[in-house]
DNA sequence: CATGAATGAGTATTCATTCAT
DNA sequence: GATGAATGAATACTCATTCAT
């Protein structure tokens, strides 16, 4: 209870600048951001960003970082509360696309720009990237599926249908996790009943 | 026989342009590639462009009329040769990623730039887009799946996952038209079993 | 006769932008001097200066191969009046003189702007030095000095003294020339009598 | 004797920051250096210095000060020891051209920042130089040169050799104070010997 | 049809300096 | 005495586009 008022002042602006830049990014791109449109946003001038960040890819970087971290917590207290493999897919697949389309731009920037698009900072991005497929790689694992089906085809053709959604989805329509779980109905049940051409 | 020597001349230059800025645009998208880019690699100066193209927003809808025009017509050349609905879909969908990742750039551009980069030809460019996804919807309402599939979200589970291959696709693998194959066979014999949750 | 319309308006801007260049050079150094300096001293927009050169060092460079030529020009001329070693000495020294505090800015340019002020193109200008002093190097070789006395510690004596006089030199008094020959008698008489500790 | 410990905790950053600034000043001029990489090298931050000095362009003037100081004491100091007056005119350019190419940065600076290149300093960077020229007055007029011979000239001619040897002057060859000696000695028997042209 | 110089707004980033803490 | 965030103007350079030739 001391202390409290020591924080916000030394980083909200940090916090204030990455969700703009989260916001800008996911909507516009990378390249079609500038530092000035940022600043601007965060009611501050484009100088004042470096206070913060060195560079343009630098700030990519910090967004990216919180966003892998945000879809990862969504999907990780997502499958902590299922037992059954599939279900535990299913709930993953929710939470990965209601984080991507629903909760927060930063999940979304994760999606739309590429790593090669900040060549700096590109190993960076990719490795945050291929860290968190590591989750459904296990979760998939899990499934058991018969030795015909294509372990690695089949979390491709759900994380990209997944990751795809952001560019047709538009809110009004079913819920974002709703969709994801009719995606993963689709490959359930005849994998679950063993059979595979 | 009268003039054949006239065109070419004439439409050549515009060719290598389309060429070059289809190269361009999917490798580095849209907003990273400036005119003075594509004059450069086509070997003329950037105001030369101006002779084929009036802005860099229509060399973008051209480069993606083409790009579409080349996924469907790819596509359905391959569907001609099926009869059988689920065949015909297969086909399709290796026909459309072959299209994205080996044929040219063009259908990349398609896959890679969001309408909403180019707000001056965005609903063009959606229009490209939706009318082409028109094969994909008739070709699974011919699949007659059980009332209990939803047949949108299947195609866009499909289309998803085949749109989002060009992110994590490195040639030297299994060759695309493969993998698109062995989607489809995922999707397949539960769904024609006729069990849905 | 027949086409004298056509290299002025080419060149001319390139021309103006060099003057302008080695005026604001000259006057303030390189680091002190912005391309906005340069395009407002020259009537254009700062964008308009890349039409004609690619960098502000790239600038420097010719500014610097014009200011070399020139101090160049003038110490050949005079030194081609003269047939006695000394005569011929003294003349180099008094024409180098002039171009350094006369006649232009490019030559004030080459000895105000170090090489190391640029380093992209540090290499360039060192060469571009180094080949001018060796018209100094063979005139003090011509003079058959004793032994005993270095030609390099002289060259150097002499330049030195004379490319530094535009640190002290202000217009209205002696003439640059008249100064240069005061040096070089300076070094003469003893010299010459064959005298050295 | 009461306090002794005081002054070098509160002074030692101000000193510090001198030895940076001038290493920095020296290495690559006033304006290409900003207060930020003097900052760093001193490993405080850019605020911190405005602590001690009240502008970048006083804190050149007391480098310059200190430099000067610098210059002139190891001058006296070289020339006490000599009783004729073309000794001690050697001992003064040896002890002038170690200053400059040996001691420190602090005299390097004196030679290679120009009054105005701080226009807010300038008089005072003038005042500097000049009173500092005055020793070398005295000693060259100690010299009783023949009549004909410009004393003026000759200081301009020895002192500009000097300075602009830190052009040219790279470690590893002659030590300085040989090189200055060298350069008196071209001027000395001739003149000495009562001849000029 | 193509050029190449030019425009005017925009790019990311750095500048010396200030000031509340 | 020192910090670190902030300012406002400036830095070199690039943008899509125009237009006389």
């Amino acid at each position: 209870m001391a202390v409290p008022a020591r924080i916000p002042r030394q980083d909200s602006r940090r916090h204030l600048l990455l969700d703009v830049a989260a916001a800008l990014f996911a909507a516009r791109g990378y390249a079609a951001t500038s530092m000035r449109d940022i600043a601007k946003a965060a009611g501050m001038l484009p100088g004042s960003i470096y206070c913060h960040f060195p560079t343009k890819a630098v700030l990519l970087r910090a967004v990216y970082e919180e966003g892998v971290r945000r879809i990862g917590d969504g999907v990780a207290r997502a499958v902590a509360a299922e037992a059954e493999p599939w279900a535990r897919l299913r709930a993953a697949a929710s939470a990965h696309m209601a984080a991507v389309l629903d909760d927060s731009s930063y999940a979304r920037v994760v999606i739309r720009v590429l790593p090669a698009d900040a060549p700096e900072v590109a190993p960076d991005l990719t490795a945050l990237r291929d860290g968190y497929e590591d989750t459904f790689r296990r979760l998939i694992d899990a499934l058991a599926l018969p030795a015909a089906a294509d372990a690695g085809a089949f979390r491709r053709l759900l994380l990209g249908a997944l990751n795809w959604s952001q560019t047709w989805y538009r809110p009004g329509g079913d819920a974002p996790a709703a969709i994801a779980g009719r995606f993963v109905d689709l490959l359930r049940a005849d994998l679950a009943a063993g059979a595979a051409p």
